[in-house]
This record gives C-alpha cells, sequence and structure tokens, in this order.
DNA sequence: ATGAAAGCGCTAACAG
DNA sequence: CTGTTAGCGCTTTCAT
C-alpha cells in the first residue's frame, strides 16, 4: 500500500538488485562517468524499486560539503532577522541549499559556541547582527570562514559585510520632522549597547550639530512594542512634538500607548520608526519610517556566500543607504495655543 | 594570534599528539568507558591544543542521529509559522538539538520532496500546516516518521497532531459580535483550499444556524494585509456591521484600508481577527481577536518529537480551543440611523 | 585499560 | 566501461 518503503535503502541494496558495484550506482546517480545504457537503466530500476536517494550524510562526509547554510539570528521573533532569514533562504533554495537557523536568544555568550558547532554542519555561515564583543567577533571570524555578516562590522577580518546604514537613515527622519516644524523632538533609544543604536546617535547627533534651534533629548526605550507601549505616558506629557522611535515595533507600540490616551497622531504628536516592517504601512495611521531592504541584505548575502564557496571573488560590502518613507505618523507641527 | 585554528583538526591528529589511539580519544571523548587518569588528561590536553571538536557529520554518520530537527513551513513570511518555528527552536534547543529550516513557498507540490529531503538529514520533523492533498500525505508520512504535524490532521495515520481548533474558535467571536447587536455580518474567506479556512466555515455555519436572524455572508478575500486592505472598500459600502477577519493579517489590512476611507471602528464597523499575533494589541485601535497559542503549538510538537526519538509514547494529541480575546476593534452596532 | 579492526554510506582514484 | 580499493571522521565491538 505504502508506496513509501519506511527505512531507506543504501547504495549496497540498490547494487545489489541491480546486480552491479556500488560504484556503479554511483556512477549512474551521479551521471559524471560514462555508463552502458542498458545498465544504467537497470539500476535507475532498482534505485526506483527500493525508493533509494544517496544519504545525504555520508555524501556530506565523503564530499567534504553539505550544502547547507547555517544562520545566526539574535532572536527569531523579530520581524527583522525573519526577513533577513527569508532573504537567505530563498536566494540559497534556488542554489539547492538549505538553512540551519539558530537563535541565540540575545546573549552574546551564547553565539560563539552556537556559530562553530553550527558552522561545522554547514558549508558556510551568516551571522545577523551578532551581539558579542569586537575582539571575540574578530578572533572567531576566521574558523568560521566563509562567513557573511549583517549589521555588523567585520572587526578588520575580510569577512564580507551587509550592512543598512543607520547613521545616516536617521538624519532624513529628523529633517523630514524639522521641515514639518518641530523643534522639541526625542529619541526612544533601544539597546545601548548595540551598534545600530550607537550609529543612530551619531546620526542624531550630526543633525543636532547642524540644527541649534532644536531641542534633540535621548530616552532610553527599548526594542519591542512594550517598550514604546509604556513609553507613551512619558511621551505625551512632555512637550515633545516628534518623537523618533528606535524602530517599527517601538513606534507600533508607542502609536498604540499615544492613542490609549488620546493623544492624536500626527495632529498632537508625530511618530516615525525605523526598518518599514511589512506592517508599517498598515498603522494607524501608517507609520512614517526608514525603509531597510532587510530581504536584499539576506538575499545579498547568500550571494557573497556563494561566490566564496565557488572559490570567487565575492561582490563588494555594501551598506544600503534607508530610504525615508513618508506616510501618515508624520505632519505639520501644531501650532502652539 | 588567532587562538583558533583554521581548519579543524581530525582526531588521528588528537590521537598522534597524545600518543594513544583514535580509540581512546573517542572514549575520553565521549567519557564512556573508562580510561586512565593520566593518559585521559594527556588527551584533553592535546584536544585544547588542536582545539578539536568531533566532526558532526562523522558522528551522526556512524552513530545515526543527527540531533537537528527539520521543521517545513509554508511561509516563512507568516507571523504564524514564525512563532510555531520559535516554539519547536527553544523546545529543542534545550535537548539539544538544532533546527533544519525550509519555506515552501506555499507550493503543496514542493513539500513533499522538500519534507524528503530535509528529513534525510534530520532525526525527525514537524510539518507546519501542510498544504498538499490528504492522500499524499498519508502515503509520505509513514517514511516521514518521526514526524509530528502542526494544524492539519494526520490523514488517517499515527502521527502526533497539534492543532488549533478554529472550528470552535470562530464561534465565540461571532458571537461576540452578536451580543453588540450585529445582525449583518461578513466573514473575509482565506484560502479556500486550506484545512483551517474549511474550519472557520463550519463553525460559522453552525453560528448561522443557531441565529437565523443574522446574516453572515462569506466574501473572498485573502491571508495577508494587502488583502484585507483592498476588502476595505467593498465593505465599507456594504451595510455590513460586523467583519470576522480570516486572521489578524486580513483584519489589520482592513483597519488600515477602513481608517483611510474615514469609517471608524468600532463606531461604524466591528473588526476581528484571529491568532492573535503579537502585534494584534498594538493596532488602533486594539484588535478584538480569537488567541491561538501557537508558541506552545511549537513547544508541543518538540516534546511530542522527543519522546518518540526516544522510543516513548508522545502525549496525547491535542487541539487548542482558541480563546476569544476582547479589544477595541469591536463595539455596540451603530444605531440606524 | 587500550589498540586493532570493522563499518556507517558514499565517492573517487586506480586498475583492468 | 566496470569492479576493487581506499578513505571521509568517527564509534564500537573484539581481542589483548
Amino acid at each position: 500500500m505504502a508506496r513509501t518503503p519506511r527505512k531507506p535503502a543504501p547504495i549496497s541494496a540498490v547494487a545489489e538488485l541491480a546486480g552491479v558495484s556500488v560504484s556503479t550506482v554511483s556512477r549512474v546517480m551521479n551521471r559524471n562517468a560514462t555508463v552502458d545504457p542498458e545498465i544504467a537503466s537497470r539500476v535507475r530500476k532498482a534505485a526506483v524499486t527500493l525508493n533509494y536517494a544517496p544519504n545525504p550524510l555520508a555524501r556530506s562526509l565523503v564530499l567534504g560539503k553539505t550544502t547547507t547554510v547555517a544562520i545566526l539570528v539574535p532572536d527569531l521573533a523579530n520581524p527583522t532577522f525573519q526577513s533577513m532569514m527569508r532573504g537567505v533562504s530563498r536566494a540559497a533554495a534556488k542554489d539547492g541549499y538549505r538553512i540551519l537557523v539558530a537563535d541565540s536568544g540575545e546573549i552574546a555568550s551564547e553565539e560563539s559556541i552556537l556559530a562553530i558547532e553550527m558552522r561545522r554542519r554547514c558549508d558556510a555561515i551568516v551571522l545577523c547582527a551578532p551581539r558579542m564583543a569586537e575582539d571575540l567577533l574578530a578572533d572567531l571570524l576566521p574558523a568560521l570562514a566563509p562567513a557573511v555578516l549583517i549589521n555588523r562590522d567585520n572587526a578588520g577580518t575580510r569577512t564580507p559585510v551587509l550592512t543598512a546604514d543607520y547613521e545616516a537613515g536617521v538624519r532624513p527622519l529628523a529633517e523630514h520632522l524639522y521641515g514639518l516644524g518641530h523643534r522639541r523632538m526625542a529619541f526612544l533609544q533601544g539597546n545601548p549597547e548595540s551598534a545600530s543604536n550607537a550609529a543612530r546617535l551619531r546620526g542624531l547627533a550630526q543633525f543636532s550639530a547642524t540644527h541649534p534651534d532644536t531641542e534633540l533629548t535621548t530616552i532610553e526605550c527599548g526594542t519591542a512594542f512594550e517598550s514604546g507601549h509604556e513609553a507613551a505616558a512619558e511621551i505625551a506629557g512632555s512637550g515633545y512634538t516628534g518623537i523618533l522611535a528606535f524602530n517599527d515595533l517601538v513606534a507600533m507600540g508607542l502609536l498604540s500607548g499615544l492613542a490609549e490616551l488620546g493623544v492624536r497622531v500626527p495632529e498632537d504628536i508625530s511618530v516615525t520608526g525605523f526598518d518599514d516592517i511589512p506592517l508599517a504601512r498598515y498603522t494607524t495611521p501608517p507609520l512614517t519610517t526608514a525603509s531597510v531592504p532587510v530581504v536584499e541584505l539576506g538575499e545579498q548575502a547568500w550571494l557573497r556566500l556563494h561566490a566564496l564557496l565557488r572559490e570567487e571573488t565575492p561582490a563588494f560590502d555594501v551598506n544600503y543607504r534607508p530610504r525615508l518613507e513618508v506616510r501618515g505618523s508624520t505632519g505639520p507641527v501644531a501650532s502652539r495655543r
């Protein structure tokens, strides 16, 4: 009844059934050497009968390649990393590669061990925004090659890097608010330890330097909905009219919190996000944000890896400049009165 | 300088350096047989020097186990599947297992091949809401065992199954709208082929049967933001006062579309979602929905798999009854005037 | 307690 | 064109 036998047959069973040696079976399965057509078809028939398919493990061991790529992300629940994974996954699939995923749970100390362990089961690895310290990363990377980094500097190694330019990306957001008349702004900061938070701060510092007439305060917040939601009360009574949230998640939390407090967006307060996650255009009001091509970051990561695996020179590192996406959550500052 | 050599040393190198046989090295690495403490420490020292770690591939081949679980999802971009993955991933990690992920891109015909191929690299597999036909699934499953299914019936096999009860879950949503006075409702249907869509329709049919005074129409829609967003125009002028969206994504798209059209929620129209994705409580207004414990579904899936892997009897199949989560997107029907 | 040898399933020289 | 042999890196009898 069941057309598929429970246990997969080994190559030796096929050889036996076809009355040939295993090498011959191997040859017809891999169509490299030339095999007598008559024998070949006999082998193929036997293979079908036994529902044979080569054991990928054994193949990997002898070939020294697994056609699998490892991806390490800090948090599987974060839409940004999901999109990166998806980008890598779909691109790699086109070349016949699968992905092995691990989630470090944002725990920096877990990353090295996880990365090394995964890497040994795969041909290459992509590290998404690793949290570990610079020096650790620096001497981990050589052991991981071929590897590529997303949203993290390569610490002086030759590892290809794909990043979003948070520093450059945050300025148009601030400029946009400025252009709408906002002079009292606040930045809801994420994890102060994180590189991308630091980049945003640098970008904002540049903005401040060129706009001395504008107050721009940094407020501790976080990186998730909850953080933004909790910040709403403080923001509501603060007098700030333009809020730069760390990312879209925080912005959405804030939007929701402000709505509950009866604060109107953008009439009373303008809010911006960062990343342009798929939901951003469907919030109420739709979120003004800086769009980061995360899926493309993932795809490009795979391209670099694939080049490396074929001993080719990978394409240049690129730093994607986020694009300002003006939507409904920002508007002219309310005329005081 | 680099503490980690580029290429991992094989066990033979360690044996040589320690002046023992590979078997001895293997023994100390696996601490099973008893080894002379003096020799053992010598081996360990050599292992550290060479930065040795057993090759997981070779180990898997001989041991016949990989400590890896496969997960097949229809779409990596869907928050529901992401949460399931996360549940499986975190639970499996506690037992030292990694996950191999594949995304079928919602293509039913891809699923069998992908599943079989992944399964051979892993010790077990979890199938999330496979789209393939019942009979295909039925004769695929034996070849995949140990396996567990999430949100899909096991087609008569003994495969453990974890599901959310969409049929039972949709009724409280309709009842809730009914209680608020709504008598003209519409269901924004997802993929008509999908099992969970059919389940919702059954639940709603039961509702209709017991509430003959209520009009409940099914409208073709889809499963993503865009679908809900596009449906807004049709809904706005329809006279329906209570809308049951296929899921939270569609509901959010609808919310956003209605807001753009100046339709107030819940004053003019009430909207419900389904799933209770993390964002659902942060929409404006927060979404009334049926909460499905997706992360737990994933965790429980791992528990079943783990039992199977240890030749134990897995826990019973469970069908999670979604919980009604009343929030701001539903309200009393507007008094007709 | 330790080493030699067999073998997991497969591929790739090397002969014939 | 095909079979024999070696070996990928490791674990596990089986002797010693």
